[in-house]
DNA sequence: CCGTGAATTGTTAGCGCTCACAATGACGTC
DNA sequence: GACGTCATTGTGAGCGCTAACAATTCACGG
């Protein structure tokens, strides 16, 4: 009533409605205990009647904390990446900060830098970054900022804090079961090879092949869609009746496109080809056939991402190069079915 | 040199450092003309040297402009959500904005409430909500905020400024496409009854319908989700011969689970029945087969509403009921090839 | 009835920046 | 050669809040 509503209330004009002090205003909400019953009620009533809110900038300026986390990502609409910023902010929601998130298309040294700047400017306490690309890490490790990054996805070889699922360790799950279902050999198609991920997942296969005396085959490449599966898809058929019975795909999406280019060719999964992927997309459970798949539990990558960063923030734990690692999953369905090797199936 | 690195420096180090008055830096970093060369050139060597950064919350408090945006939504791991949230950071930030997202698991008065109240503690100028689900409508209307909210996906029946894909016309180009290519009924598997999207697709539909003098065959419901396709699917195979040749699914995931759930009954897409979707996924082109669906162009979409938005921001449009509608697009494929009746098909 | 300490409230300085205005100096004009 | 003009730089006052400290009040025992 004493203030026309052009300029928003400030914490004195709730002070002079309550009469109080400013700080009495403060303290009420801040929740110290110190405000007799009676006082506290006078102000919240105030509050209540001016619809003040306590505005977050002198806030910030006063405390020197924003209470605002960055995240960096790249191709945020992929199922990976989705789920992991998403349980992102759930978490950081959780301890009580904001999310501020910057969605690159590329991720190179200048948009990786440029986006690090933005947030900076944007008073962000920590950032995390999504940033599976390899080049990333390096850039990671070389730009100068003025708060902890926590990387996720880059591998653990990088001299920056980090959280990972073991991308190793998923792909000799799969491989591992194709081998143990009675395949004598394993293919793999890859995803694009400046992709830290799609690294260790070739690492994991060929590791598992050479563990049980197994020439690994030929290498295909992928860059993670359905389109590049296809193709690639098509270039497998030709190997079918010649020693190729499973192939690890390095993810869903790009087995959906193996699986199209296989059917359209007249080879059956599994009986004919077995097929494996990666992430366990919600959609894999649907595919034809049903898809043998690793699943990685996003949900923890944030909670452990988040908390990382925290402890980083609030120093609780040194700069030094911390890692976290997260262990996948494996998940059978009907596209890897048993193999029993049919007499007459391998004429090579 | 002359501070401790314990604290940040500020724009008055920067000052000392270069021998000019602190407003002068500020005039450097504000790109102000009248500044001589020699000079900018001073500030800009101390700023390198020092590693100065101008600090968010002052200048934010100065200004009373934090130059942040929010947005609230829910789901965000699902294709639409996840492409409009990527497509809205980048419009924002093309404008010079940051984003702060809130994704909720679920749109209630209360959660949504709760989600503005938090981003209003954060500072934002203005909300973006990604709410398709009906009950947000009435919370975002009723709900008292000191800032303008642009709803997407609401439909543009409430009094909010909203953004929105014309459903209705995305469901009549799939149904018309259906009746064109030969069909005689459409049957339809539709989304939850409190997502208006949903609601927008059954009518356009039965319009359809209507219009052509088709009685609308029986509605079945889904909760957009592959495994309750699967489940409806299962029950329309059981009308495979009783007049069931065509279905509009109101999602491609859903129809991802229809397509198997027919496949295991022995009915062949589009041979026996035909399945549109809705979506346009990048896994439809390779579902088994290739999903006909109707694709919404979700980056006009983060566009369209920034815009808006930023316009609600700077006053420069009325606040009253700005609605802004984006047309969708059909993309024919495989899974409704043309339709011929087949004699002795239809033996009901 | 006053001293003592705890509870409660008020006062004063900034936090680091931008804005409005003042001051300075260089330049050209009549 | 005094004066107005423009470009350039400096000064002072907040922006709205919290933190530290000062002041006041109150209950209670001696």
């Amino acid at each position: 009533m004493t203030h026309s509503q052009l300029r928003p209330p400030t914490m004195a004009d709730v002070a002079r409605q309550a009469g109080v002090s400013h700080q009495t205003v403060s303290r009420v909400l801040g929740e110290h205990p110190n405000v007799r019953d009676e006082t506290r009620a006078k102000v919240l009533r105030a509050i209540e009647e001016m619809g003040y809110r306590r505005n977050f900038s002198a806030r910030a300026l006063a405390t020197r904390r924003t209470r605002t986390l960055g995240v960096v990502a790249s191709n945020t609409t992929l199922y990976g990446p989705a789920s992991t910023l998403f349980a992102l902010e759930e978490a950081a929601r959780a301890e009580g900060y904001l999310v501020s998130t910057v969605s690159l298309r590329r991720l190179t040294v200048e948009t990786l830098s440029e986006a690090l700047d933005r947030l900076s400017e944007g008073g962000v306490e920590g950032v995390i970054a999504i940033a599976p690309q390899r080049s990333a890490v390096e850039a990671l490790a070389e730009l100068r900022h003025p708060f902890p990054v926590v990387a996720v996805g880059t591998g653990s070889g990088a001299g920056v804090p980090s959280v990972n699922v073991d991308q190793n360790l998923g792909a000799r799950l799969a491989t591992g079961h194709l081998l143990a279902a009675g395949h004598r050999r394993v293919w793999h198609l890859a995803g694009p090879e400046y992709w830290q991920e799609a690294v260790d997942r070739v690492d994991g296969w060929r590791a598992t092949l050479e563990a049980a005396d197994v020439e690994p085959p030929m290498l295909l490449r992928g860059d993670w869609s359905p389109l590049s599966g296809y193709r690639a898809g098509q270039e497998l058929a030709g190997w079918v009746g010649r020693g190729l019975t499973a192939v690890f795909v390095a993810n869903d999406q790009m087995a959906l496109g193996v699986l199209r280019a296989l059917r359209e060719a007249g080879v059956r999964t599994p009986q004919d080809v077995a097929v494996a992927g990666f992430d366990d997309i919600p959609e894999s459970e649907f595919f034809a056939p049903p898809l043998t798949t690793v699943r990685q539990d996003f949900a923890a990558v944030g909670k452990r991402s988040i908390a990382l960063l925290l402890d980083l923030i609030e120093g609780r734990t040194p700069s030094g190069t911390s890692q976290v690692t997260i262990e996948p999953q494996l998940v059978v369905r009907a596209s890897t079915f048993p193999y029993v090797p049919q007499s007459g199936a391998a004429p090579g």
